[in-house]
DNA sequence: CTAGGGCCTCTTTTT
DNA sequence: GAGGCCCTAG
């Protein structure tokens, strides 16, 4: 992340960074590229990607097609012709993770200039650092804080509680979601269409964006949105700061595009009408952010936004084997708003897609911990498997079952390192130092430890704030010279202020690693988790330890507190050997020899609620999700779902996702099919039997399609229903039609049976598809069916 | 003012 | 099954 201070902007000769000394290996890099070789190993798409510098480009890049690769050497290979300085490409991308990514890759191609591009980060840092720039023209102070969601959402039930709107009925987390929404389209408070503005309180949701705007300023805040809306406001009653930009960026690329949303675009289209040199590079199907805001339209029609537009395909896959790639295709041919790809692998056959059942949640991570642990056996490393879940609340049962198997686990975009309480207290006193207006953070902190100041106090200092116009901070400095309060709470607030205030002074002359530390002492922060007989206590006095270590790497307390708000994923131990768990929408851009892909129910995933709200799009976007996820294979991906699942804290069966059945026959195994297959042909298994209790969750459209189509049975009139779209039944030959390997169900009391791993035995009970047997040697056990062979 | 208990809702996905 | 909110007792 670049350190707002030191960006180059207005004169980039006296840049701290970029300068002299880029331009120096800028020299040295043009001598030693002057053949270049960087474009050795590029296929004639990826090459034309790269040397097409002039005017707006889109490149349409599938899953595994080079993408990265074809950014950074055309960075590379702008900077090695000269074409322009590092500090002179604008390049976006749309995580941090992905800038950082970039950025090492551009340092292997053309040594350490890339640390000297200023201008490579994702929208929103970047946002963030050309708001800095003008702060003033959108009526902040350059030192502005963003705000968090968790900061947002208090502000705004701060503002609902004052609008004496009951936050039962009108949560405030919806009211967020909303002008979340509004700013990624683009929308200020006077766009905001009378109809949506009606959607929240009666009417009131235009005025209450307007409130929070109003509260921001006051606050000297911005929120994630503002990152973008405000550059986009002052690029456009500013000519002359737009100016600026147009001369300043020669080249912009930009990664992920299908993930743009309207206020990127604007954001983008505003500077692109420069130097004109934009390149976008993303792949249709792979738009999963749509729930954001992001418009997979942007991408459909980018040659008309930038006329003259060249359109370069990359369809050679050189990442998954040819099975996996199959799968994926054939899965995502179902949707039908897309440009259309065909990608051709480039390696062996490799193997076949799996597809397994199982009886619960639980069964479902033992047999997927079974399969590492066989992989590890064979020598497979850890690091090379990860396992990609829909919604985080899946997580829970892998952890518990690596704890269990001590097998070592990463967690990625789980509850992150900056958003645990501990951290989040820290950073608020380290806020109020650096900016004695940011209420929020004072808000938060006053009475942690306890201090005595409870919500009265507060109270009183609200009111006296907010009739003064100034701080909480200095609306306490006030207080404990007047007789508002009580003797106790005043002491109190005294002693607190005095402390910022010396804090505050220390700050200036202190290193910013130290001064943290001095605050947490003593402010008696660390001393109450000290005091905390809580088991996690010691875990949280480690956090805040590694919080003051990871300060260290940035030069002040301001850059420190920038790169929190906007990296908010601390990196992680990458060099243990471990599985990677997460989201799908986390996997983005990643890639790993065995991908597990567990949870493949209708409800979870396709996401009842996403067909819910968003329909036939919903499910295209699901179905988008499936496509990332199977893609993110290079040599097995293992799909899985189990029967029963416990959703609220209650077991609901559940059948396949809809999307096991859009896979094709020939690339895929079925390796174990206990309940939800075993109806097909091979008579009733009990599972079906099962109506789902409650009824609540499942009691829904997409559910009791799922049922019919369940009941009426045959699968070409399964996939018929699936498949009818444009108005006419349209089926799609050969597709995964219940053919399990396993000969499932049907055994007799008394048959021989055999288990990989428990050898043979005897059937002794036949309950549905689950058998009783008597192994020889293992003695008697519970087993699905389909696990069991006839010897 | 705090602590503790009961009750409620909720669960996608993220910069 | 967990966190947030409200109420009551100290």
């Amino acid at each position: 992340m670049a350190d707002p201070n030191t960006v180059p902007f207005f004169d980039d000769d006296d840049a701290p960074q970029g300068g002299i000394a880029a331009r120096a290996s800028a020299g040295v890099m043009r001598s030693r590229m002057s053949g270049g070789d960087y474009l050795e190993g590029l296929n004639p798409e990826q090459r034309d990607a790269v040397l097409t510098l002039d005017g707006p480009l889109l490149v349409l890049a599938g899953a595994g097609t080079g993408k990265t690769r074809v950014l950074t050497t055309r960075i590379a290979h702008i900077l090695a012709t000269g074409r322009a300085r590092p500090q002179e490409i604008l390049a976006v991308t749309f995580t941090n993770k992905a800038a950082r990514e970039m950025k090492h890759r551009i340092a292997t191609l053309v040594g350490d200039v890339a640390t000297g591009m200023p201008w490579l980060g994702t929208f929103h840092s970047i946002g963030a650092t050309m708001l800095r720039r003008h702060a003033e023209l959108a009526g902040l102070k350059p030192s502005f804080t963003i705000l968090d969601t968790d900061d947002q959402i208090r502000l705004i039930k701060q503002i609902l509680s004052a609008e004496n709107i009951d936050e039962k009925r009108w949560p405030a987390r919806n009211l967020a979601w909303a002008i979340d929404g509004w700013k990624n389209r683009g929308l200020t408070p006077k766009d905001v269409p009378p109809g949506d503005g009606a959607l929240f309180a009666n009417g009131k949701g235009k005025e209450l964006y307007a409130a929070y705007q109003e509260r921001l300023r006051v606050l000297n805040a911005v929120d994630f949105g503002d990152l973008l809306l405000e550059p986009i406001r002052i690029f456009r009653d500013h000519a002359d700061v737009l100016a600026i930009y147009h001369q300043r960026f020669k080249f912009m690329l930009v990664d992920e595009y299908q993930d743009t949303n309207v206020a990127q675009y604007l954001w983008l289209r505003l500077l692109a009408q420069g130097p004109r040199n934009l390149c976008c590079v993303g792949d249709d199907d792979q738009s999963i952010y749509g729930w954001r805001g992001a418009e997979v339209d942007n991408i459909l029609r980018f040659d008309k936004d930038f006329p003259g537009a060249k359109v370069i395909r990359l369809e050679r896959n050189y990442r998954s084997d040819a099975h996996i790639l199959g799968a994926a295709s054939h899965l995502i041919s179902h949707n039908k708003d897309r440009l259309g790809k065909t990608l051709r692998p480039q390696g062996e056959d490799g193997e076949r897609v799996t597809v397994s059942g199982a009886w619960d949640s639980g069964e479902e991570a033992r047999s997927i911990g079974d399969e590492i642990e066989n992989l590890q056996r064979k020598g497979d490393s850890l690091n090379s498997m990860a396992i990609l879940v829909r919604a985080s609340f899946q997580m829970r049962e892998f952890e518990d079952r690596f704890v269990t198997l001590g097998l070592d686990y990463r967690v990625i975009g789980g509850p992150r390192f900056y958003e645990r309480q501990e951290i989040r207290d820290a950073l608020a006193y380290l806020r109020c130092i650096n900016s004695s207006a940011d209420d929020l953070a004072f808000e938060r902190i006053v009475n942690v430890p306890k201090r005595g100041l409870g919500d009265a106090t507060v109270q009183t200092l609200n009111n006296i704030a907010r009739g003064a116009r100034i701080s909480l901070m200095e609306a306490a400095r006030m207080v404990t010279d007047s007789e508002e309060l009580k003797p106790k709470p005043r002491e109190s607030l005294r002693v607190l202020t005095q402390n910022f205030t010396r804090w505050a002074q220390a700050a200036d002359h202190m290193k910013h690693t130290e001064l943290a530390e001095m605050v947490l002492d003593e402010s008696g922060y660390t001393e109450m988790w000290r005091q905390d007989r809580s088991p996690d206590a010691a875990g949280r006095l480690e956090n805040l330890k590694e919080l003051v270590r990871s300060m260290e790497q940035f030069e002040n307390l301001q850059g420190f507190l920038e790169h929190v708000s906007l990296v908010m994923d601390a990196e992680s131990g990458e060099n243990v050997d471990a599985i990677t768990l997460m989201t799908l929408h986390g996997a983005k851009g990643l890639e790993y020899d065995t991908i597990f892909l567990p949870g493949w129910e209708e409800g979870l995933f396709p996401s009842q609620r996403t067909m819910d709200e968003h329909g036939a799009a919903g499910l295209e976007e699901e179905r988008r999700l499936a496509y990332v996820g199977i893609t993110r294979a290079r040599r097995r991906a293992k799909i899985y779902f189990a029967t029963n699942r416990r959703i609220h804290g209650q077991w609901q069966s559940s059948i396949p996702s809809r999307f096991l059945d859009e896979l094709p026959e020939e690339h895929v195994e079925v390796v174990e099919a206990p309940a939800a297959f075993s109806n097909r042909g091979f008579g009733e298994s009990r599972f079906d039997r099962l109506e789902p209790f409650g009824g609540s969750t499942y009691d829904t459209p997409g559910w009791q399609r799922a049922q019919q189509r369940k009941q009426a049975g045959g699968f070409q009139e399964r996939g018929a229903g699936f498949n009818a779209r444009r108005g006419g039944p349209m089926v799609i030959e050969g597709e995964l039609v219940a053919k399990s390997t396993s000969n499932a169900a049907s055994y007799g009391i008394g048959e021989r049976v055999f288990h990989d791993k428990f050898g043979y035995g005897e059937v002794l009970e036949v309950e549905g598809n689950k058998l009783l047997v008597a192994f020889d040697k293992a003695g008697h056990k519970r087993v699905i069916d389909s696990f069991v062979k006839r010897p």
